[in-house]
Formats: structure tokens, C-alpha cells, sequence
DNA sequence: CATGTTCAGATCCTATAGGGCTGGTACGGA
DNA sequence: TCCGTACCAGCCCTATAGGATCTGAACATG
């Protein structure tokens, strides 16, 4: 009991130092990055006890993080013998999750393009814009700008329906999550294409025509699995 | 220190006695159920301490619980003040989980019939059975068996596509969840027709054709949507 | 009467202790 | 050498204690 009066850096006089911060919270979002990162490989054992160690912290917020963390996917809890860290992608997953997108994203563009305003449209234009100047290294720590500003788009498109049942369906997917872990081992080969479809979804959506942003959509989610598909390891 | 020699009656000489349970499981589901038969109304509290009192267990595994919940979308959490009851559904609320059911669940019954076998057929055969079997009295606990099944049919279908993130996707619509809740003032008048359009779509996926399957689970949606919406409160 | 203060209870959050189980290792006997 | 047993460390799970904050009521003061 000695790590509370540690957390509000003292000296701020009032009004919520920023943020009162929940360790739970914390220790989520650090074991998300150790498991996007690719530090917790596949198939690893999450230890309760073992966590809570590493980080400085009692087993009781890592076990909320970890119960939160399971509904994501990212990890699995067997009854009485702990947290795993989900197996990798095999190529059948893969084509289950573009069948899925292919099902779901079409028809969020579509809505967003219905409710589409210049505000939004900005904020979509700054993920491209993200994307195109995201730098490109050979290692996958150089790729997280990229892939965030990826995964940014897309969700922001979600979010625009102002759907909140279709922006947790898309969140299912594990928009923010599994792709990352997808080409952890594969690596990136694709952004110029895939940044030009992007740039074609974004005119589609400006030009205001549902169909023409569902369809730019649908196009772009097929050509990521094909591109995927091909260079893909045999697994 | 003392109930966990309880939990396992003892007596069973070896084996595991069937499943060790975890508190925080058991705690999850009285939650649930009490969410479901509308005991806990939306936009109350819930305590932490409070549900550890009332269950007769410790905060530790309600926390876990909770954590588990609030990703149902049941409960909703604020950093450090607690979990709330969600709120009622709105009839916009209505409108959109209909139409996102709209997107997902025709894509579902189409992939489903793709891969249709006798066993799962009958699995169908049997939720339509149980639709049309189950008492519909005028209290909300004699239509739980009624809505069990409703809710079995889809998430069957969900489950045949073969499909992890379509189920995870419908899952996220709160396929087992918000329908208790969303009819648990309203009361249920449209069970005739429901279980009409049932059959219907069973029809249509055990001839076969893809499309037809679709077709017949989107109409489905579309009337239930129709129906909910004429007699819908003003709320 | 209105307003500010104090205090008690409730609540969230975290740490710690300890019970029960499991898996592996060391050791002793066949 | 091989096998069974005892032991030990690590883990999950739960309970309990205690600090920090908030709420609301009782109370005091202008």
C-alpha cells in the first residue's frame, strides 16, 4: 500500500492531475503492446503471478486486464491453468477474417458515406495522409505508424456510420488487434498498393455515392487477400 | 479460506467432480441473469462490494466478473466511480442493431447453407421446435425458454458458417444478451410470425441455395425490425 | 434562513496472505 | 538401471485489510 500516492504526481494542487489512472488500465495496455509487438509469441503462458511481478505490481489488476483482454481474442483463459497467448494466424483464419471484413466493411462505408461531413471527411484524409508518410523499415517496430494509421482508417469509417452495433461488430474483428499479429512473422509488402485503394475509398466516399464507397471498399479488402494470400508462408 | 472445500461436493472419489468451478464464473452468470430478468435495471449501480456481499464472496472475483461484462456491453465502467446498468435502448438504438443485424446475419445464413449437414440441420430443426413449443405466458420469466431458443436459432447459424469472426461479429451484437433486455418492457406480440419466418428461413437452408437462405433470413430481420418498431413505446 | 464544515459510511482500488492443485525433480528401493 | 514416492516451487484463485476519494447528512456559523 505504498504505490497510490505515487501514481498523481503530487504538486498539481487540483482539479485531477490529468487523470487519475486505474493500474488495471495500465497493465492492459501493456500487455497489448508486449502482445502486438510480438514480445508474448503465440501460444506463450500469460502467468497472473508472473506479470504482476515483471511490472511491479499485485496480481488483482492483472487479473482484470486479463479478463478484458480475453474478449478481444488476443489471448485465452482455460479454467484453472491461466492465460495463453492465442495461437498465430493460420492461412484458413485468414481467409475466415477477409470473409468476415468482406461482410462487414462494405456496408460501413456505405453508411459513413450517408452520414459523411467535412469534419469526418478531414480526419479520413489525415489517415491517408498518415499512411503515405508512415516510414517503411525492414523491422516491424518501423511498420506501427503505418499499420496504426491503417487500422485508423478503417475504424474511423466504423465510426461514422454512427452505427455503435457496427462499430462493435468491426472491433470483433479485431481491427486494432489481429492485424497487427498477422504479419508479425510475415512482413509488409503491399503498402503502395494498399495505399492507393485507400486513396480510392477515401474518393469514393467523397464523391457522396454509397454504392461507389461500398464497392471501392469491397475492391480493397479483396486485393489485400489476394496480395496476402500469395506471399503468404505455408503455415 | 473456507468454501472452496465446498464448491467440490465431496464424495466423488476421483475425477474431477464434473468441472471446478471458478467463483468468478458463477459470478458472471448471476450477473447475467439477473441483467436478463431486468432485477438489475438499467442505469443503476453496480457495486463491487455490494455483489460481493450479496453473492457471499469476495470483491476479488465480482471484479473479474465485471471486467468480463462490461465487454458485452451489459455494464458500462467509469474509471474509478464503477459499473452502471447499461442504458435502455433507445428506438434509434433499435433501429441500428437492426440494421447491423441486417448486415451480418443474411451474409451468416448464406455461408451456413454452403456447408450445411444433417447433424446441424437437425440442431435448426430442433431450436424452430422449441420456438414453437415453449409457453409464451404474459410474464417476462415465462418467455425465457421462448427467447432461448430465438436466440439459439441465430447463433446456430452464426456457428455453421464455420466462420470465427462472423460469430465473434454477431456475438458482438449482443446476439444471447440485448434481446432479453430490449423486449423486457415491451413484452413479446409477435411471437406467431416469428416463429413463421423461422421456418422459413430453415426451409430455405435446407434446400440448398445460398441465396435463397440469405433472402429469407434478411426478411426476417426486416419484419421483426417492422413489427418492433410499430408497437414500440414512445421512449 | 442560507451557507460552509465536519464526519461517517460507502465505494473503488490495490496489496498481501494463504489454500489447493500441478508439474517437475531428487531420492530411495527393487 | 528403472520406477515409485516424497518434496518443493510455481501457479491459480479467493479472502481480507487498508488507503484514497466521494457522498450525504448532521451540525455550526454568519
Amino acid at each position: 500500500m505504498q504505490r497510490p500516492s505515487q501514481i498523481n504526481s503530487p504538486g498539481t494542487r487540483k482539479g485531477r492531475p490529468v487523470s487519475r489512472q486505474v493500474l488495471a488500465d495500465h497493465v492492459y495496455e501493456e500487455l497489448l503492446e508486449s502482445l502486438m509487438d510480438g514480445r508474448l509469441e503465440p501460444g506463450a503462458t500469460v502467468s497472473i503471478d508472473g506479470t504482476a511481478r515483471d511490472l511491479d505490481v499485485s496480481p488483482t489488476p492483472v487479473r482484470e486486464a486479463l479478463a478484458r483482454l480475453e474478449h478481444t481474442g488476443m489471448v485465452r483463459r482455460v479454467a484453472l491453468k491461466g492465460y495463453r497467448v492465442a495461437p498465430v494466424f493460420t492461412r484458413e483464419d485468414f481467409a475466415e477474417l477477409m470473409e468476415a471484413r468482406l461482410a462487414i466493411e462494405p456496408v460501413n462505408a456505405r453508411l459513413a458515406c450517408a452520414r459523411l461531413t467535412p469534419e469526418r471527411l478531414a480526419q479520413l484524409e489525415q489517415a491517408v495522409t498518415d499512411l503515405k508518410t508512415a516510414p517503411r523499415g525492414p523491422s516491424f517496430a518501423e511498420y506501427r505508424d503505418y499499420l496504426e494509421a491503417d487500422e485508423r482508417f478503417h475504424r474511423l469509417i466504423a465510426e461514422q456510420t454512427g452505427n455503435q452495433f457496427m462499430v462493435a461488430a468491426y472491433a470483433a474483428l479485431g481491427g486494432q488487434v489481429q492485424r497487427f499479429r498477422l504479419f508479425g512473422g510475415v512482413g509488409i509488402t503491399d503498402a503502395e498498393n494498399a495505399i492507393a485503394e485507400h486513396q480510392a475509398v477515401l474518393d469514393a466516399l467523397s464523391t457522396g455515392d454509397p454504392e461507389k464507397a461500398a464497392a471501392a471498399m469491397a475492391e480493397h479488402v479483396r486485393k489485400v487477400r489476394g496480395r496476402a494470400i500469395a506471399d503468404a508462408p505455408e503455415s
